[in-house]
DNA sequence: CTCAAATCAATTGTGCACAATCTAACTGCG
DNA sequence: CGCAGTTAGATTGTGCACAATTGATTTGAG
C-alpha cells in the first residue's frame, strides 16, 4: 500500500474529486460546474438568496461567489440585483430559464448517489461521519 | 435540513476542503499547500519519481504537476531533470532540503487524523469506504 | 448628529483541477 | 531504414478555493 493510499485525507481529496467529475460529466450538457449546480439547487429549495447566504450554506467567500454568481447571469440563469434598503447587499433569483432547469437537473445529485452506490443507510451514516469530522477541523 | 446537507457529495466536497484547510494552517510555516505535501509524500516514501509516476500515485494529471513540481524545484525542495535514456521522461529527486524536511513535516498527516478525530479503527473502515466510492466512480 | 467601527461584496493574486492541444521523442511495422 | 503511431510532458484556457485588501454602505456609540 503507498504511502497516500492510508491517509484518511488523501481518500477524501480522491473521493472529492472523484465526485466533481462525476457531475462534471452529467452536467456537460448544460456546461456547468458541480459548485453552479450547488447554487442552484440552494436557490430551487430555498428561495432567493444574498452573496451572504449562499456563502453560509456553501461555506464558501465572496472570492468565490462573487465570479460564480456572475456566469450563472452571464449563462441567464440567474439575476443580481443591489437591494433597495441596504445597498450592500446582492439578491440572486433565479430567472425562468433558472427555474425550469430544476426538472432536469434536480435529479441528478440522486444519480451521482447511485454511481457512488451509497445505499441509503450507509449514505446517513456516511454522511454524519464525514459532517463530524468536517465540524472538528473547523472548530480546531 | 438544508438542501445540501443531504447530499452525500457536498459533505465530501466540504469535508475535503476542511481537511485541506487544516494542512494550509499547519502547512502554512513552510508555505506548502497540501498537493506540494502530497507529492512530498510520495518522494519521501518511494523515492525518485516521474511525472507520470506521480500522476499515477495521485490521479492527477501534467497540467497539475508540472507547473507543482515546477514550484517545488523553484522553491529548491526537488530537481527536475530529463532522464538520459528517454527525453520525454522528467526525474523528479528530492534536494537535501527536501529530504531535511520530512523529519518536521512527515508527522502532520497524523496530527490532522488526531484533529479530524478519526480513530484507528474507524479510520480504515471511513478510508475503505471512501475508496469503494472513488473506484465506482471511476469506473462509471 | 457625527464619525468610527462593522458589514457586504468585489477585487487581486496565488495555486490547484482538468480538458484540449501541442511538441518532442521514442517504438515498431513494413 | 523510414515513417506512422504512440508516449511523456508542457502549455493554454476556464473555473474553483481562499487569503488579503479595498470600497461602499450601514450602524451605533457618544
Amino acid at each position: 500500500m503507498s504511502i497516500t493510499e492510508d491517509m484518511i485525507c488523501f481518500s477524501l481529496y480522491s473521493a472529492a474529486r472523484a465526485t466533481a467529475q462525476a457531475y462534471r460529466r452529467l452536467l456537460a450538457p448544460w456546461s456547468m460546474t458541480y459548485p453552479q449546480y450547488l447554487v442552484l439547487a440552494v436557490l430551487w429549495t430555498e428561495g432567493d438568496q444574498t452573496i451572504g447566504s449562499l456563502g453560509e450554506a456553501m461555506q464558501l467567500d465572496s472570492g468565490t461567489l462573487s465570479p460564480l454568481v456572475r456566469r450563472l447571469e452571464r449563462d441567464g440563469l440567474v439575476t443580481r440585483t443591489r437591494d433597495a434598503d441596504d445597498e450592500r447587499v446582492v439578491r440572486v433569483r433565479l430567472t425562468d430559464a433558472g427555474t425550469a432547469l430544476r426538472a432536469e437537473l434536480a435529479p441528478i445529485h440522486k444519480k451521482v448517489a447511485e454511481i457512488a452506490g451509497v445505499g441509503d443507510r450507509q449514505h446517513r451514516e456516511l454522511i454524519a461521519e464525514l459532517r463530524e469530522i468536517t465540524a472538528r477541523l473547523h472548530e480546531s
